[in-house]
DNA sequence: CCTGGTTAAATTTTT
DNA sequence: TTTAACCAGG
């Protein structure tokens, strides 16, 4: 019998005699498929493995089968992988196979194949003999650098220019993976102004032509100054790869005859570059592809959709074998798996090849348990529910590994890690910390933005509590107090207390703020002529922190010691890129380049006694006993999509298949087949939150399970107190006699932070810890002044000066948290564009005789609202033919008249100045109005009871939030992402 | 059935 | 800040 797998599929050129007992244990074990499968001869072939079905196994042994029977010696093998992690797996068991010592296979991933070829070629390929490859941060870092440069308009927001970096830079990255360069945008770009004649989403369509085009200005750009240094990007490492082979016959000629054999591992993943690789490599035509379309599920980072059926066309006569054999889940795991993908229809290739039906459950024996599924009222709930299953299932004796939890997006997965963490379980891969969110490295880093400016309090606040000084209590308290006083800042206010002109410190205080003030003016001394790693190699060393780092990992603590090494590492290899490496250049983008795992490995591998909290996207390859699939709730698991920020480069992508649902089912398929005996799913009915929406279960529990999907009656009573509760928590209308904390009064702004987040609200207002000064703030104030300064002059009756507008915004202008030069001169520029525009609409507003005059410029008041002592500033009154009007002055970009009177409507700011007037005169103003200078836009609003009620009601919510004198965070992704305090909020959601 | 206003929730990841 | 889903009201 055997012999008969050592004669050749086809016919080929002969072969020398094959030692029988090195080839038998390589088909031992397997089953029919998976034997012809390692068994194929010549010629291309298409693995389509399924879930669980044996598929590295086949393809490693396969490797040493063609090895075996003398068909490729060893480096005439080429196997490609997409992660390194892939590759080393797939070495080591080819290893295992061939003895000797000979598998000197090739073995890699994509980009380290191409880079390969690319170094072996450097010459050819216009390259310098060792080109640099770019990380991920450093790609835009450089963007970043470039960012006034890249030609950019609509993609660069003077209030926040760098808000498109990240999709800028994966736009690139996507025009790469579909083998575009440059200059093919120009044609898409005709072409879509081509197509857009007569059709109704013409507009739409120019639009992005538009669009493209200045993106494809800013790449060009971008390759530009790669080429000058020397430096490639991974899209670069496959796409100019494959160029190389396509400019150069020859070259592609050795490539191919070199590699006699290739074989591409998870074939749907691959992206059309990839394939066109890999196309040109094997067209010799002996090519195995493994994959299975049913598993892609990365179709957002590039992969080709439909890409193992495009390349079963490219190589006519491709040999199909599917592996049906599951030798993972059990049979109810299995059906309802099928159950579930069956519903992306009929192109799916197993249904293509005729074998649209569950895979077969070769584990067997004891009744298999049933898919469960569970509801829960809330998230938490579904939490605890989770959480107190497996430390059931711990408790009786089942080790904590064989469980996983399996999460749609990292943020579903805390929950539930810290719902195993109160039942005393451990817990591995879910989002652990990111390097630069360890407090080592905060540290560090807050110490050079302090060096670049040492009048920021906030960031003296945050070096000064760290380590090694650890001040705090009330000495930093006072300082702080007393530097706000006296407007001098906290820096100022240690120095007097140093000189012993200021606050007496206890000696404790006083010694450590005397050494961290002496360290601090060293970096500043040093901070703009050395590079920011010398800098911090001075602090670490002078400042005593270096010992205590080393101290600690004596004593057996060495982790921070080498989150700290690897910073310096980041640092050191970043100069290879970017080669003014001073802290000033370097922080911007530092964030980014810190965001590697904390710990290297540790979190990404499964640990011997915790349970795995992983998104699907993290599990896919691994198997777990147990599985539980939360979150299956509609909008949460299918997550809902969220419109592209940018036209896409290539014209549809993967994401605009014809079902939308279409990747989240085989991403809800991944998750399902996971499972080795049991697998439990389930949703929540409501997030939890007062008042938070009714969520109703994932289409994917039905179509899995083909059953209706109900809400256990247990719930009903949690669900009914959580619908009491959450009509009764948020109205708090009988709040106690509210105070304002220390009898200060309370401003929009106080009570704006106070209701955002009371840790906010307690660094700004309690402690007066200063913001770090923002460029919208800056520009917004200068603007501010010029309309009062204007306003004023009319008001004592005279004609504005020519001058007037430019002057006080020029006094008032500083240039101060403006990214660079060229941010602050189109920011002036823009601002001298606002200050014509407000000129000529004030004139014609004047000449219109509209009836209404300005009253009063930056009028101040102090009134008591909801019994409730308020204080702020009128920027402007006016009198109309209805009556008094409130305006205040924006300066955000708001260019949409509805979007102007959206603003105006939900301002709490305008409704409590309407309450303040009310107190003031007896009577409330006929209109409250935003005006944005930057878009000269109004919005207005009448003062309604109802919002003016809401108003109150957050007012006196805040008073007494504020008089409990609570600091708890309230992390929110979004609030966190533009909080002044998010570099040294330990609980930012940033 | 449409419109507008209100309200909660903010992807996935490798090289 | 933006978006989309939901609900009320015409």
């Amino acid at each position: 019998m055997a012999r008969a797998y050592l004669l050749p599929e086809q016919p080929s050129t002969t072969l020398p005699p094959v030692d029988l007992e090195t080839v038998r244990p390589l088909l031992r074990g397997l089953d029919r498929e998976q034997r012809r499968a390692v068994t194929h001869g010549d010629g291309p072939l298409l693995i389509l493995a399924g879930p669980g079905t044996g598929k590295t196994e086949v393809v490693t042994r396969r490797i040493a089968w063609l090895i075996a029977t003398r068909r490729a010696r060893p480096s005439e093998i080429l196997a490609l992988t997409f992660t390194e992690r892939a590759a080393a797996e797939m070495q080591a068991r080819v290893d295992m196979l061939v003895p000797y010592g000979r598998a000197d296979a090739a073995i890699h991933t994509f980009h380290a194949f191409g880079d390969r070829i690319l170094r072996e070629h450097a010459a050819e390929a216009g390259l310098p003999a060792e080109p640099r490859v770019l990380s991920r941060p450093e790609g835009e870092l450089i963007l970043r650098e470039e960012l006034f440069r890249l030609g950019l308009r609509r993609y660069l927001p003077l209030g926040d220019p760098e808000r498109n970096l990240r999709p800028i830079a994966d736009w690139i990255a996507r025009a790469k993976d579909a083998g575009l360069v440059p200059s093919e945008i120009g044609a898409r770009v005709a072409a879509l102004r081509a197509s857009a004649a007569g059709r109704p989403d013409a507009e739409a369509l120019v639009d992005d032509a538009e669009g493209l085009e200045e993106l494809a200005r800013a790449w060009e750009r971008y390759e530009a100054v790669l080429r000058e240094r020397g430096l490639l990007d991974f899209g670069d490492q496959v796409l100019r790869a494959r160029l190389l082979l396509r400019d150069r016959p020859g070259v592609a000629a050795r490539v191919a005859d070199r590699f006699r054999h290739v074989l591409v591992d998870e074939g749907q993943d691959a992206s059309a570059i990839q394939l066109d690789l890999v196309r040109a490599i094997a067209r010799h035509g002996n090519l195995t592809v493994v994959g299975d379309d049913d598993q892609a599920i990365y179709g957002f980072r590039g992969a080709a959709e439909g890409g193992i059926a495009r390349l079963a066309t490219a190589f006519p006569g491709m040999r199909r074998i599917v592996l049906r054999r599951s030798y993972r889940s059990r049979r109810p795991i299995l059906v309802a798996a099928h159950r579930l993908i069956r519903a992306n229809g009929p192109e799916r290739l197993a249904a293509r090849a005729g074998v649209d039906r569950p895979l077969v459950a070769v584990r067997r024996g004891r009744r298999p348990a049933p898919v469960t599924v569970q509801g829960w009222p809330t998230d938490a709930a579904e939490a605890d529910g989770v959480a107190d299953a497996i430390a059931r299932r711990v408790a009786e004796g089942a080790p904590a590994r064989d469980h996983a939890v399996l999460v749609r997006t990292n943020g579903d997965g805390d929950r539930f890690v810290r719902a195993l963490a109160a039942r005393g379980l451990a817990t591995w891969g879910s989002d652990g910390g990111r390097l630069g969110a360890t407090p080592e490295v905060r540290e560090l880093v807050s110490l050079l933005r302090l060096a670049l400016d040492p009048s920021d309090d906030l960031l003296l606040y945050g070096v000064a509590t760290a380590a090694p000084w650890r001040l705090g209590g009330s000495d930093l308290s006072r300082l702080l107090a007393e530097g706000r006083r006296d407007r001098r800042g906290l820096r100022a206010a240690m120095d007097a207390a140093l000189a012993g002109s200021g606050l007496a410190l206890a000696p404790g205080s006083h010694a450590a703020v005397s050494r961290l003030v002496r360290e601090l003016d060293r970096a500043l001394e040093e901070i703009h002529r050395r590079p920011a790693g010398d800098v911090l190699y001075g602090w670490l060393r002078g400042s005593g922190r270096y010992a205590e780092l080393v101290a600690a990992a004596e004593k057996g603590d060495d982790r921070p010691l080498r989150r700290v090494a690897r910073l310096f590492e980041i640092l050191r290899s970043v100069t290879e890129v970017v080669p003014d490496a001073r802290a000033a250049v370097l922080l911007p983008r530092l964030q980014e380049l810190l965001a590697v795992e904390a710990e290297e490995a540790e979190d990404a591998d499964p640990q011997p006694d915790a349970v795995a909290v992983l998104t699907v996207h993290k599990a896919k390859g691994l198997e777990f006993p147990v599985v539980y699939l939360p979150g299956l709730a509609d909008g949460r698991f299918p997550a809902r999509r969220r419109a592209a920020s940018l036209p896409a480069p290539a014209g549809p992508m993967a994401e605009d298949e014809a079902d939308p649902l279409a990747e989240e089912r085989r991403l809800c398929y991944v998750a399902l087949t996971r499972a080795r005996d049991a697998l439990v799913l389930s949703w929540a009915t409501a997030s939890g939150g007062s008042g938070s929406r009714v969520r109703r279960p994932s289409p994917f529990l039905a179509e899995a399970t083909d059953r209706p999907v109900r809400l256990p009656a247990a719930a009903g009573i949690d669900a009914l107190r959580s619908a009491i509760e959450a009509v009764v928590t948020p109205t708090a209308m009988d709040a106690p006699e509210a105070i304002a904390d220390d009898g200060r009064p309370l401003s929009a702004s106080r009570v704006e932070d106070q209701l955002a987040c009371p840790l906010r609200y307690h660094l700004r207002h309690r402690l007066g810890v200063a913001s770090p000064e923002h460029h919208a703030l800056v520009v917004g104030q200068a603007l501010h002044e010029a309309a009062a300064a204007w306003h004023r002059a009319t008001l004592a009756g005279e004609e504005p000066a020519d001058g007037l507008l430019r002057e006080t915004l020029d006094a008032h202008w500083r240039s101060a948290g403006f990214l660079s030069r060229e941010h602050e001169d189109a920011r002036y520029a823009a601002a001298l564009a606002t200050l014509d525009r407000f000129r000529a609409d004030e004139s014609t507003a004047a000449a219109s005789g509209s009836g209404r005059r300005v009253v009063a410029v930056e009028e101040p008041f102090a009134e008591t609202v909801a019994g409730l002592p308020v204080r702020g500033r009128f920027d402007r009154i006016d009198e109309g033919p209805d009556g008094i009007v409130i305006v205040d002055y924006k300066s955000g970009e708001v260019r949409d008249p509805r979007k102007a009177a959206e603003r105006a409507r939900g301002s709490f700011q305008l409704h409590l100045y309407a309450l303040a007037w009310e107190a003031r005169t007896g009577e409330l103003p006929a209109w409250l109005e935003l005006r944005f200078l930057d878009g000269g836009v109004v919005g207005r609003v009448r003062p309604e009871p109802a919002r003016l009620e809401k108003a109150r009601s957050a007012l006196r919510e805040a008073a007494a939030g504020i008089a409990a004198g609570g600091r708890e965070p309230a992390p929110d992704p979004f609030a966190c992402g533009h909080c002044p305090y998010r570099e040294i909020c330990p609980a930012s959601a940033a």
